[in-house]
DNA sequence: CGAATTTGACCGGCGC
DNA sequence: GCGCCGGTCAAATTCG
């Protein structure tokens, strides 16, 4: 699939707020070299492989702002009203607004201590203390109760809109389709993707726009564990890109 | 034949 | 409590 994708015709794309109605907020424009996304209002050069990655150093597992200068920036909106317990978090980057970030309120606690609360606490909705508990086995209620955790909180995610003829642009990393889905109201189905690199819980989303068809959304959640899987020269450059842009 | 995709079933959250 | 909806699972199917 990521094979077609040099002959996506990319000509303006933008980061924006997927929570605000799917209504794309202009932030810069990118042109499309096969593999190598160039973020031209930056005035530099941003692979896509490196945005795939962002929220690697957005630290969702921490409960304190990461130190990098950029988050610093983010982190104090998440302060912001969650009425759809998901915080808005918008930067502006040279003079225009470059991504847009969201971010549960539930990612303000830490992913270990939610799985290290919930694996020694007795602290409980009464129904874990049913009598199954007995008979199921201690690993799998803690297992049945660590799924529920994870499907509440919220890797930290971005996305953005891309004008192409293609559904999946080559970011750099490999995934696989677990799952498709006709979502209200859109003519387009959606898809879901996990990295299939092991231990890598990424996800993202893909699904035209229903106003312009001819608009790719993409949206990552997670952060990568490792570096793209393929493309061995690209593999050592991403990560001063990312310092640079995270 | 193993890997990847498809697709209907299932689950949990949310609003009413 | 019920129904709707988005997200995920997993068996079946297709692909390379």
């Amino acid at each position: 699939m990521t094979s077609t994708t040099s002959q996506a015709m990319l000509n303006q794309q933008g980061l924006f707020d997927q929570n605000q109605d799917q209504a794309p907020i202009q932030m810069g424009f990118f042109s499309y070299p096969p593999n190598n996304l160039t973020f031209s209002s930056l005035g530099c050069q941003q692979s896509l492989k490196a945005l795939s990655s962002l929220p690697s150093s957005l630290g969702s597992d921490d409960h304190h702002a990461p130190s990098t200068n950029l988050s610093e920036t983010l982190i104090p909106s998440l302060n912001t009203p969650l009425k759809h317990r998901e915080a808005h978090i918008t930067s502006d980057f040279g003079g225009s607004q470059l991504l847009s970030l969201q971010r549960s309120s539930a990612n303000l606690w830490s992913w270990g201590d939610q799985v290290s609360e919930c694996l020694s606490s007795k602290r409980s909705s009464g129904d874990i203390h049913d009598h199954h508990h007995v008979g199921l086995g201690v690993s799998a209620m803690k297992m049945k109760k660590i799924k529920a955790i994870r499907r509440k909180v919220r890797e930290p995610r971005f996305c953005f809109k891309t004008m192409s003829e293609v559904d999946v642009l080559d970011d750099g990393y490999k995934w696989r389709k677990y799952g498709q889905k006709v979502v209200k109201n859109t003519q387009h189905p959606r898809s879901y993707y996990r990295c299939t690199m092991d231990n890598c819980r990424v996800k993202k989303r893909v699904e035209r726009l229903a106003e312009d068809p001819r608009m790719v959304i993409t949206t990552y959640e997670g952060r990568h564990v490792h570096s793209p899987s393929h493309d061995l020269e690209d593999s050592q450059s991403p990560s001063h890109l990312n310092n640079f842009f995270w």
